[in-house]
Order: structure tokens, then C-alpha cells, then sequence
DNA sequence: TTGAAAGCGCTAACAG
DNA sequence: CTGTTAGCGCTTTCAA
């Protein structure tokens, strides 16, 4: 019994392919005794609907395209992990894709959307990945998407006009929260290792960290600014630089808490204690902000929920279904920890 | 100018879509000219092959699909990034889905491949994802597949008399090798915390354990033996339950690194120092392992190779190669740090 | 409620 | 080297 296809079941049957399609697929379209028979006989078989046939009918591949710019990074497995599970209960299945952050990859990416490989896709990016000459001309279909993460314009990205949806946290506010607290703390010189220049998140993260300064009125040192990129091994290097600087900060915030452990192991190497010689804060709250000595302050984002949410937004776009709201903010929260919780 | 197909590209340059087709895809059999026209044409128009209508003439749809246990997990997710990346090279996207080590789940999973959405499939599993029937019955095709990670047999599963390729380590070495080291250290009660009873890893590495004690003639107390799942949950609860032991064990293997962490965790809950009050190994070298106080003992296992070699594998399948050798054990590490760095 | 037949977009076999 | 043509497996009119 060799793999059977919709013709040879209709033929065992006696009945014609479209009532076997019909009995698989729109059950309430046929009568509930060729309903049964066909599904009896389906598993009998062993028959699988060949899947590439039906997208060619329907055009739809039931596949989403999801760009990630870093598949490795802990704050991404946990979007990664939510977004596979909702697409999987709604009868999807994910893509990823590596971008590295790369404009080149990301269209790369986009381009098995175009060539309908998946129905739509959720990027972590600045912008959709597809060429400017496609955003910008009229009259050509655009497949559904949702921004997640990097999400450069509080009004969404607009293509011809129309907002890309999206959801994200307030990263500006966010980061203004977790500095205002270590100024709150009596620091005066805190050193920023950040997410990269073209990084959405970072910047606005970066925005968040002159605000707390600016409110509290305090000048920022722009030597106290590094670019780092949100690994282990930015956060490690560039503590070293900031432990050379002649006026050495007392407090240290990385924008993710793979750089945070990243500096807080520089730091222990230098036999500093945190948070006495210095405090150290982190972003993201990763399962292991928590796990590490001292644990970790850092600002939560509602990773399972953000994983959820643009992956049903995404579906509901494919489906044509309406949504209600689609440029969403969800809810961080600050969590302080040991690691600058200093008592003056 | 919307979406456009291969007939009208073929129709806008006055000949015929085999040839339009043909000159994409098989470019050393059309003209020079007649390529470079096409070509231009195609980049002028934006044309982009609908790989639906091609997967159905060709029966191949560029998708790979890799069951993973946990998508989430620290060391899946180098494997994850690391599969990724070697089958963009190739140019095939990969269907990542998450089983929780469910059976059902699995089986879903291994069904899109029999609905054709991919071309083949790796899995992080006992057994391949498909029916005891499909397993079994004669003359039913198989799909390319690959076993990782958790590999039951040295022979590879047999599928009808043939072995499944593999990649992994050599997990039982590995972890008497660890287990060993911590009783040259002069450690004779030593806890394990393990990854599952039906998880072919954990299995293995507990015969490790055994193996270890056995071969330095220590008695082995079952009641050393935690079943945990490899999370850094189970490895925080675990160690709790471990320091309630009237007979306290000096030392305590996790399985990975993650239990290791959540270990370490409950462990200086307890203000307990490491190495000096309780030793402590982990498994899997996550990149975390190095940064945390103390640096965690652990053996590394080649994350890149894996997830590298066996995407190779599966793509061969795929594409007719031959595989010159399908039983991959790759070498593995002791990495001895200061979580067992004891002096007696 | 069911069947017949067209056709989704593409590539491969065959002919020229 | 290029064109003609058939058909991959399915779903969806349309008609009975």
C-alpha cells in the first residue's frame, strides 16, 4: 500500500475526487454517511492530502516567515517558542529565518514570502523586508506582515499609506524607568553598552536613557555611550573599555541581559563587587537574569506574549479576518534584583 | 504593474514559458541572449517564481522540518541557528516545531512531511515521527530524515532493515568521563539530576554515571538519581530536594547546563560555596556555563557541527547524494572549571 | 448532495 | 536552442 493520492481514493471508493475533498475538508457540505465513509477509508489508507496541491488551488501554504535577527539569542528563543506554538494551534507552521540583522538577508527572506513559500511574515526590523521599488509602487500586492520588536515609528512603518502593524514594548520609557531608578540610587556616572546604531530598540533604549538624565538633570558624558550589539561577548569587551576610563562610571546598564552577564563576568574577573563597586543592569529579564550572582535588575518584556500576539495578528491578516487593534504596546515591568540594589 | 506570472514574462517577451522557465533555472541550456533577456526582463518586471506551481511539478518544496524537543532551550537554540544557516547556504528554509517530547506531537509534525510541506525531516527523538504502520509497512516510501541528539541505537533506528542516519555525541562517554573527574576529586556521593526517563540522552548519560562509579568500584545510592527534565526548573526544585537528604552527596551532576544553573541557584540559596561546600557539573556548554560564579564544569558538545552536519545529511538525502558515512558520532569535551575545581 | 471538468503556475518530455 | 503540450494534486465552479 504505496502513498495514495485524492484520484486512487475516489476510484477505491467509487465516488468522485470532489467528494472526497469535500468530505475532508468542508465536512458540512456532504452527507454524514459520505463524510464517514471517506474519512474511514482515508485512514485506512493512509491518505495525507499532498498539501502542495491544495496551496496551488487555494494559494495558501499554510506556512508563515518569521525573521529573526539573531536565532541564538535567548530573549528571541523565547519569542521563537510562543510564535511556533500559537501558528502550530491555528494550523501553521513557522519559518525562521537568520537575518544577522542584515538588510541583504532580511529581502532574502522576504522574497519567500513573494514567491509564495508562506502566507505573510513577521520581521524584527526596521523596516519589511522587501525592496523600496515594492513598497513604494502602486498597485502591487502586499502580503500581510506585522513589525515585532524593531519597530522604528510609533505610527507604524507606512507602506503606500497604510500603517505595517505591529508589537512592541516602550523601549524609550523603559530604559528611562531602569536609569531613573539607578539615579534614584545615587549614581551620577552610568555607562550605557548598547544594542547598536541602527537598532530600533537600542536606539530607543538609548533615548530612554537621556531622558532619566535629562529629567533628573544630570549631563550625560557621551564617552560613557559604547556601541555593543547585544551579545555576551559586547557586553564583555566593552567593560573593559568602561573599567579603563579614567573616570570610571558606578553604575553600568546594558541594553539586554546576554551583555549584562557579559560584563557582570568582566566585572567579577576585576574583583569588582556588584552592586557595591559598581551596579550592573540588564534588559529583557531572560530565564537567567534571575539564576546568575547577584541576580540580575533588568526590565521584563511579556516575551510570550509579544510571540503570541504578532503571530495571531498575522493570521488574522491572512485570513482576512479584522483586527481591531493593530499597533500594540504591551506592558514591561522593572525588576529589581541584587545587582543594584545598593544601600547608600 | 502587479504580481506577474511566468506566462505573462513569457507573453511580454514574445516567447514560451518553457523558455523563460528554462532560462532561470537551467541557464547553461538557453542562448546566452536569450538568458540575459530573460533575466533582465524578470529583474525589470519583478517576476519571482511561484514555488508553489513549481513544488508541484517537481515534488519538492525547499522545506526542511526539525522537530525539536524544546525551542527554547539554551543549547537547541545554537543547534537551531546553527541548522538555520546551513540550510539557507543550500537554499532551503527550515519548519521548526516544538514537540515538548510528546509523541503526538511528533507525529503532527512528521505529518507535514507526509503532506508534502517538507522534503524531509530531522528529529530530536527516539523514533521518527511517523505511525508504527507507515514505520513498518513494506513498500511505503520514507522520507529523507535525519536523527540528532537523541539517538537511541548505535546501529541507528532501523526502519525496515535500514539504519537511520544519526549525528550525535557520545553521551555516555561523556558523562563518565565528567562523573569520573568529579570522583578523582575525591567525591564518593555524587547526586544526578537527569533529563527524563524516555529522553535517550538522559538515559545514556546516566549509564555514564554508572559506568563511572562502577569502573572506580563506588557504590551508586539510587536515591541519588533526581529525574529531572533538563530545565533550569527542575534543576532548582531538584537541588532542593537533594540538600534534605539526611545523607548529603558532596557533589551534584546536572544533566545540562540549564538544571546546573537553577542548581546553582538554590544552591547559594542555601549559602552554600562552590566547589568547597558542594561540587557542581552541568552538561551541554551553553555559553552562559563560562559567565556565571562560579564557571560551571560541563562538557561541550559541538552545537555547530551538529546542527550543521545533520542538515548536510538530510539535504543529501533530499537531493539523491550519497552519503559517504550516516553514523556521526562527533567528539565532545570536558571543560573543567571552578564549579569542581576542588583542591583536596 | 454529488459529479464532471477546468485550471491554479510551473517544468519536463518531446518535437522541431 | 526553442516551442508545444501535458500534467503534477488539488479545489471549486457549474450542472445535474
Amino acid at each position: 500500500m504505496p502513498d495514495i493520492g485524492i484520484k486512487e481514493l475516489a476510484q477505491q471508493l467509487g465516488i468522485s475526487t470532489a467528494s472526497v475533498s469535500r468530505a475532508l475538508n468542508k465536512p458540512e457540505r456532504v452527507s454524514s454517511a459520505m463524510r464517514e465513509r471517506v474519512r474511514q477509508a482515508a485512514k485506512e489508507y493512509g491518505y495525507r492530502t499532498n498539501m502542495i496541491g491544495s496551496s496551488l488551488r487555494t494559494s495558501r501554504t499554510k506556512n508563515i516567515m518569521a525573521i529573526i535577527p539573531d536565532l541564538s539569542d535567548t530573549f528571541n528563543s523565547g519569542v521563537i517558542s510562543s510564535m511556533e506554538a500559537t501558528a502550530a494551534e491555528a494550523g501553521y507552521s513557522v519559518l525562521f529565518g537568520d537575518s544577522q540583522g542584515l538588510r541583504e538577508r532580511e529581502l532574502r527572506y522576504g522574497d519567500l514570502v513573494q514567491q509564495k513559500q508562506a502566507d505573510g511574515v513577521i520581521f524584527f526590523g526596521p523596516k519589511p523586508p522587501f525592496d523600496e521599488h515594492i513598497l513604494t509602487s502602486e498597485n502591487r500586492s502586499m502580503p500581510p506582515m506585522v513589525n515585532s520588536c524593531e519597530v522604528t515609528d510609533p505610527k507604524g512603518f507606512m507602506v503606500r499609506g497604510n500603517p505595517v502593524p505591529y508589537v512592541t514594548v516602550d523601549n524609550t520609557r523603559a530604559a528611562d524607568e531602569l536609569v531613573s531608578h539607578l539615579i534614584e540610587n545615587g549614581h551620577k556616572k552610568i555607562a550605557v553598552i548598547t544594542g547598536g546604531k541602527n537598532t530600533p530598540s537600542a536606539c530607543q533604549r538609548l533615548d530612554g536613557y537621556r531622558n532619566a538624565h535629562n529629567r533628573a538633570r544630570l549631563a550625560i558624558s557621551e564617552q560613557h555611550i559604547f556601541e555593543g550589539d547585544y551579545t555576551i561577548d559586547s557586553g564583555e569587551a566593552l567593560t573593559e573599555k568602561i573599567l579603563k576610563l579614567e573616570d570610571r562610571p558606578t553604575a553600568i546598564f546594558c541594553m539586554s541581559d546576554e551583555s549584562a552577564l557579559g560584563s557582570m563576568h568582566t566585572l567579577h574577573k576585576h574583583q569588582l563587587k556588584i552592586p557595591d563597586d559598581i551596579a550592573l543592569a540588564g534588559f529583557d529579564d531572560i530565564r537567567f537574569a534571575n539564576y546568575v550572582t547577584p541576580a540580575l535588575t533588568t526590565v521584563s518584556q511579556p516575551v510570550f506574549d509579544i510571540g503570541r500576539i504578532c503571530t495571531e495578528m498575522l493570521i488574522a491578516q491572512i485570513e482576512g479576518r479584522p483586527i481591531e487593534n493593530n499597533q500594540i504596546i504591551l506592558p514591561h515591568k522593572l525588576i529589581l534584583r541584587e545587582s543594584t540594589n545598593r544601600v547608600l
